[in-house]
DNA sequence: CGAAAACGTTAACAAAAGATAAGGACTTTA
DNA sequence: TAAAGTCCTTATCTTTTGTTAACGTTTTCG
């Protein structure tokens, strides 16, 4: 895939959240990196700052702590989404977790020291802060929603939840990854899914 | 408590995002609104738009849903937080929960319609846009731990965690509401408080 | 002050989830 | 292509949690 294939998406993804006129084109893409992700590929290890903010092209990845030795899926990203490991990126502290390409995934990157120059910038330091806000109160607003489901639903509801309403999730991911990212094990989401099919 | 006060406090308290200026500060300072919450008032309710974010000068608030009748807590305010259903507010939708105060509350509140003009106002934008961003980005993170716990660990480790972070919280705060909280029953978080006492 | 409400604990039972292991289907890869 | 690995299901057993209800204490409020 070439570059302005992907600065294209990349701009088009954006204009969810904020418009760049040409000439702040011009400087903004300057200053992005790309990458391709092999399938189980890492875009962030736990113990080391996570140095970029992604957008994904194509492709997709998961985001994972390890407890005791065990893989925790906590979080998906798809196309058209950004990923990063947010804590230890805008904190610079080491990240506590991996995110990790489920497939063949390319990606447009903004390096923290280049954002930071952007933010400073004179003539783009305004509608980058704006971009940056806009992104942190869209990440707020799934949050609330997470947070809400493991408050005021049982596993059995968030399952119903997500099939209802990202069925293509379960095409695209093993189920085992979709368990943890419900709260339950693997074993247990197995039952679960038995238990509904019978109503 | 008067005004003078709540201002004080309040520009202290917005010093942990972005400082202000004494000609910034004369204009934003124009733009608040005060006031006070006895107990159980509400700052918000499920249907209305959450009009305010809200800072705690003094007092405690606490976030819940209702669920076939049954009041769910999912979260705590405290003195120099702010307090806000955030989806409602940014997105101009009905909240989906209440917010209510646990004890007679003093607030500095930012109105919607005073937050766009002032990331407007040509003084202001930029760094209202910044403050902003800061604010979000801190809640990110916030909520990043927050989905972490329910996602790799079990009630009893997300107790005995709260216990060790911040203790205070169950001399403030009944413990049927921080048992929802941790995504279990009054009952359950009773019985393992006995478990964990006798180690 | 006194009645009502709120709160935390405990008990008993049912329901659900975790842990472990085994088996079969499907992929990957050497 | 054969072997290894991945993945989902199922079964069994244990542990935990939910549900409901009762009890005593404390707090609230008319």
């Amino acid at each position: 895939m070439d570059k302005q294939c992907k600065i294209n998406a990349f701009r088009t993804g954006l204009a969810q959240f904020v418009t760049f006129e040409e000439d702040e084109w011009e400087i903004l893409s300057q200053h992005l990196s790309f990458s391709t992700l092999k399938k189980k590929d890492h875009f962030v290890v736990e113990g080391k700052v996570c140095d970029y903010i992604g957008f994904i092209v194509q492709g997709s990845a998961r985001h994972y702590h390890v407890k005791d030795g065990q893989e925790i899926t906590g979080y998906f990203y798809f196309e058209n989404e950004l990923v990063s490991a947010y804590k230890s990126f805008l904190k610079r502290v080491p990240s506590i977790n991996f995110i990790q390409a489920l497939e063949k995934t390319e990606l447009v990157l903004i390096a923290y020291a280049d954002l930071q120059k952007m933010l400073n910038h004179p003539i783009l330091a305004l509608k980058m802060e704006r971009f940056g806000r806009l992104v942190a109160e869209h990440h707020i607003c799934c949050y609330e929603d997470r947070v809400t489901a493991f408050i005021t639903q049982s596993p059995e509801e968030r399952y119903t939840m997500l099939e209802k309403t990202a069925k293509d999730i379960f095409q695209r991911v093993p189920q085992h990854f979709i368990a943890n990212f419900l709260g339950i094990t693997p074993v247990s989401l197995s039952r679960i899914r038995k238990r509904t099919l019978l109503h």
